[in-house]
RNA sequence: CGGGGCAUGGCGCAGUCUGGUAGCGCACCUGCUUUGGGAGCAGGGGGUCGCAAGUUCGAAUCUUGCUGCCCCGACCA
């Protein structure tokens, strides 16, 4: 993409409603616009992030042999009244009538409606057990919404909702959805450290919330500091077998965000040197609740025996939106944000320090050409502003690498590549510049 | 929902106390000079001062009501 065909409205000052950091650069770098309180519009740049991190979650989702479809954002408050939630959702509900005087409502999550789909479609112990997921918009109407959008009003979010014969199966299905967030998680440049979790309103006795450290967190937690080094299972991890050893390596060390936090549990348990207090923030959340919904729905399969059988159920989230903050909150310096590679919304910064200058112009053109035939997304600044304030740009926005071409350098035959996350620079030939990128990102 | 604060051009702000018809920096447009880490000079465009009512010869400024947004607290991906 050339910067000069983009639309990427960068400020030079921080908005002053913005308060954490990863909104001020998220403002600051183009990437969102509020609407209003809570709701965000997402600009090209922001709206790129935002599509490589749901894809990342939707790769480990399906790896772990979830099943994606989508479900809409208006729901018929009739089966919220079903499950008995219609009323207790409370004012967090956004409530619409259509002309029809009809009462919908605005999805704040989709518990009823995956249910209802399964109960009218599969009859069978046969067709168990299954995990059906979505990528959607979600509304919770927040008595305050605030930081931009970590805590927005509409966000996007995986729901994935597990349906099992029997509690030890459901068990199962608990635990390859666990294994899929490790991986998510890291896949997208995290440390994320699963927590005990309360189970809350969405009801059931298993949960674990998944919470990412960052000195900027919500949430004050308290853990052993060999989760944070613990690594998350390797990409041929069977899904298949046995997952119980691994969820037992991840929840038998302490690990508790501020409400379960016992200190002296966390003193007898945790060696002194072991002992991390640290700021988090909640970043997906699983939960077991068994026939809470598929009870009040009449949710029910035939077992072998002919007999029926309440379904045991799950559901499972990640707030991809708020994902995007987590990630900068995590990831930035004084000059702006650092993107993990996975989730950059270019590859490589390409700046032209002197545009319509014919042999640098030139030299862009061949390397823009190049890195893009080798699979990269290229920005490519081909502006004719000031390099001061195109390094500034590029350094906000945090792509990966830089490929700086001057005609100063151009003369003995040479641009510079600088990697955003170390700063380290070097000074090669453009063969040799465009090699090292090619053979250090895959 | 309780407490606190803010609202003046795209962004950041001054002006409000003490009423006199709107200003600064950045950004934007034009020209010239510059050009490797946010250039200089000159010229220029853009604002119903959140909304409504009131007081007044006259309101960004005073009064009343409303709305929006932000921050702190209890809840949430």
């Amino acid at each position: 993409m050339r910067l000069s065909q983009y639309f990427l409205p960068i400020l030079r000052e921080d908005p002053k409603e913005a308060e954490i950091v990863s909104h001020k650069l998220m403002l600051r770098a183009g990437m969102i616009r509020q609407s209003s309180a809570g709701i965000y519009s997402w600009l090209p740049l922001g709206f790129r992030v935002l599509k490589k991190i749901e894809q990342i979650v939707r790769e480990e989702q399906n790896r772990s042999g979830a099943i994606e479809m989508l479900m809409p954002t208006i729901q018929p408050a009739d089966i919220w009244r079903e499950s008995g939630r219609y009323e207790d959702y409370g004012k967090e509900m956004l409530r619409i009538t259509d002309r029809h005087e009809r009462d919908m409502l605005y999805g704040p999550t989709n518990e009823e409606q995956i249910t209802e789909i399964f109960r009218d479609s599969v009859k069978s112990y046969r067709d168990l057990p299954r995990n059906l997921y979505h990528i959607q918009w979600k509304f919770r109407d927040e008595i305050r919404p605030r930081f931009g959008i970590m805590r927005g009003r509409e966000f996007l979010m995986k729901d994935a909702y597990s349906f099992d014969l029997s509690p030890e199966e459901a068990r199962v299905s608990y635990n390859k959805m666990f294994v899929a967030y490790l991986r998510t998680f890291e896949r997208l440049g995290l440390k994320s450290i699963p927590m005990a979790a309360d189970t809350g309103p969405i009801g059931g006795d298993l949960s674990h919330e998944f919470i990412v450290l960052a000195d900027t967190g919500e949430s004050q937690v308290y853990c052993d500091r060999d989760l944070i080094e613990g690594s998350a299972p390797a990409e041929d991890v069977d899904f298949e077998s046995d997952l119980t050893p691994i969820i037992e390596k991840w929840t038998s060390k302490y690990a508790a965000t501020d409400e379960k936090h016992d200190p002296e549990r966390f003193e007898k348990e945790v060696a002194a040197d072991k002992q991390v207090s640290a700021r988090g923030i909640e970043v997906g959340h699983i939960f077991y609740f068994g026939t809470k919904y598929t009870d009040a729905m009449n949710c029910r399969v035939q077992g072998p025996d002919g007999k029926l059988v309440t379904i045991e159920c799950g559901s499972y989230g990640i707030g991809v939106s708020r994902l995007v903050g987590a990630i900068i909150e995590a990831s930035h310096d004084e000059n702006g944000i650092v993107w993990p590679d996975p989730v950059a919304p270019f590859d490589v910064a390409l700046i032209n320090l002197k545009a319509n200058d014919e042999a640098t112009d030139a030299a862009c053109d061949d390397l823009y050409g190049k890195l893009r035939e080798a699979g990269f997304d290229v920005l490519y600044d081909d502006t004719d502003e000031r390099a001061g304030g195109k390094f500034a740009a590029m350094d906000l926005i945090g792509l990966p690498w830089q490929v700086i071409v001057g005609p100063r350098g151009l003369k003995q035959g040479e641009v510079e590549i600088k990697r955003r996350s170390t700063g380290e620079r070097e000074t090669l030939t453009p063969e040799a510049a465009l090699n090292r990128i090619v053979g250090r990102t895959t």
